[in-house]
DNA sequence: GTGCTGACACAGG
DNA sequence: ACCTGTGCCAGCA
C-alpha cells in the first residue's frame, strides 16, 4: 500500500506521538526502533521526518542524544517542558534530565518487528 | 543518475 | 560552551 508519507515517517511519527507528556526520546532511540521495524532508519531520518511532519506530533519530546535540542526550538520547547514538568537539568544551558525524562521507545513500546523471536 | 542538504551522533579542538 | 569534521542515508533539485 503505498503511502503520501513514506512507511518510515509512518513509523517516525507513531514513535513521537506515544511519547508520554513529561518525557522525552531521542532521534537515536526513534530510529533504533523504526530500524528494528522496519530495518531501515538512521537518527538522521528522524531529524528529517521531525522538521517534515513535526508539527502533527508532540516534536519537543524528541531530542538529542544529550538532551539537548536545536537552537531555534530550544525556547519554545522549554515552555513545553516547564508546563508538563518534563526533568530539567539545573545547570545552564538546560537541557532535559535524559536519565529522568528519557522514554525508551524500543523497550516501552515494542514495535512490531520483522521477527520477534529473534 | 549525480550531488547537496539535513530538527543527528560522536570525537576533537 | 562553541565550532568542525566524519559517518550515516533518505529525500529532493
Amino acid at each position: 500500500m503505498s503511502s503520501e508519507r513514506t512507511e518510515l515517517a509512518e513509523l517516525v511519527l507513531d514513535v513521537a506521538d506515544q511519547v508520554p507528556p513529561g518525557r522525552v526520546t531521542t532521534y537515536g532511540l526513534v530510529a533504533e526502533a523504526v530500524r528494528g521495524a522496519t530495518g531501515h532508519g538512521h537518527p538522521r531520518h528522524v531529524g528529517t521526518v521531525m522538521a517534515s511532519y513535526g508539527g502533527e506530533v508532540p516534536w519537543w519530546r524528541v531530542v538529542r542524544a544529550d538532551g539537548t535540542l536545536p537552537r531555534q526550538l530550544r525556547e519554545r520547547a522549554l515552555e513545553r517542558y516547564l508546563a508538563e514538568g518534563t526533568p530539567l537539568t539545573p545547570l545552564v544551558p538546560v537541557r532535559v534530565d535524559l536519565e529522568r525524562a528519557v522514554w525508551d521507545a524500543p523497550t516501552q513500546w515494542r514495535l512490531p518487528l520483522a521477527d520477534p523471536r529473534a
